[in-house]
DNA sequence: CCACATCTGTAGTGAACACTACATTTCTGG
DNA sequence: CCAGAAATGTAGTGTTCACTACAGATGTGG
């Protein structure tokens, strides 16, 4: 028995180009037709090898994150718990206003608020975005047993925070804030990750 | 000639509910049915009332934007630069995890990526955001002048800041993060306008 | 070269959407 | 009390949406 006709396209340039279109318009503002459009495809194939519209946004997410990662891992590489934030909030300063891909991050592009038939599509970008805190939270953690942060210091906190003032950036740059205006932020923003850094002696 | 039919609803009132279920499900997720319905209403009275979907948008942000202008004012009344980033920020911390409203923020909820057709969504709550910033600005520019914040502190990049932070906890706050991690972020995102603030002395 | 499995393009499907035509009701000014 | 003005409820309008039936194309295993 044979294996069928191949596909003519490639799941992974296919994918890039759908993730660009959730970026740009959301999950809701993003039809079939644009997505297919942009993907060079037609909707049969889509289904076939995505299951649905929703099923294109998480195989769509998981390269965002595989992306991403990859990153993250750079960003925690740091040397001390200050440099990790200002690693990551410069970084991300620079590639949300990237001209190679849409403003902002996918992550909150994706979908903050939905209708009703999409409830979950927030919370499964919320989760995303937690997998990142977690793994800032971790770098942290280990920054307070190496006495890099206060004692005082409250590591989860400062994840959070670290992610909540990405997210806000993402929010500007989206919305029309240019480079250096995200830079300033990230420049204030690491201030309070010093604020929490032991003193160097 | 006669004065018509008068309305038999509260246009305040029915504001209120309309703002409820876009600041629940965004613009793009709000539909005509779901409006009509908690504002207790039909169809045609909402379009001569205000004109379209996104007219009763514009309409529902000036309300929210009239009630948070209120307390923005007090905000801003605040004693020292760092005492109005405290009080902003506690205070969102709160008001964005009161279970009267839906979680988070309007001003986010509403739309941050928007479908063809809907694209000056984005805009008009980006627009209402800088008013807040703007405020901010004006505040942190006083205290500058006043010597609270040092000479070397740039009070636009401040009120960007504390205006991104305020961003990224409304997403934060409709993704499920209760009030307390909130306050953790606000906590430590006062310490970085405290790091601009002039030693006291 | 044939049976079969899978992909592809065309052309739709029903449902949900924002919005409205229209007849009716309820008011005011004269 | 009557004429005109404006709001209301019913019941739609055309459009767009996510999704799919189907027939033909293109491959593999025997």
């Amino acid at each position: 028995m044979g294996m069928g006709r191949p596909r003519e396209f490639d799941a992974e340039v296919a994918l890039d180009q759908a993730m660009e279109v959730f970026w740009r318009h959301g999950y809701e503002g993003a039809t079939i037709a644009q997505l297919t459009e942009a993907m060079g495809i037609n909707p049969p194939s889509l289904y076939a090898c995505f299951g649905n519209k929703e099923g294109l946004l998480k195989a769509a997410l998981d390269r965002y994150s595989k992306l991403r990662g990859a990153w993250m891992d750079v960003v925690v590489a740091a040397p001390t718990a200050r440099d990790v934030a200002e690693r990551m909030l410069i970084g991300i300063a620079e590639k949300q206003t990237d001209p190679a891909n849409p403003p902002g991050c996918l992550l909150v592009q994706g979908g903050i608020a939905c209708g009703t038939g999409s409830e979950n599509v927030p919370f499964e970008l919320a989760a995303r975005r937690a997998q990142n805190e977690d793994q800032l939270r971790d770098r942290f953690v280990r920054a307070k047993a190496d006495g890099d942060l206060k004692p005082t210091s409250d590591p989860a906190a400062l994840a959070r925070y670290v992610s909540a003032v990405s997210v806000g950036m993402g929010v500007m740059a989206s919305s029309g804030s240019d480079r250096e205006a995200l830079r300033q932020v990230a420049t204030v923003a690491v201030q309070a990750v010093e604020a929490q850094s032991a003193d160097r002696t």
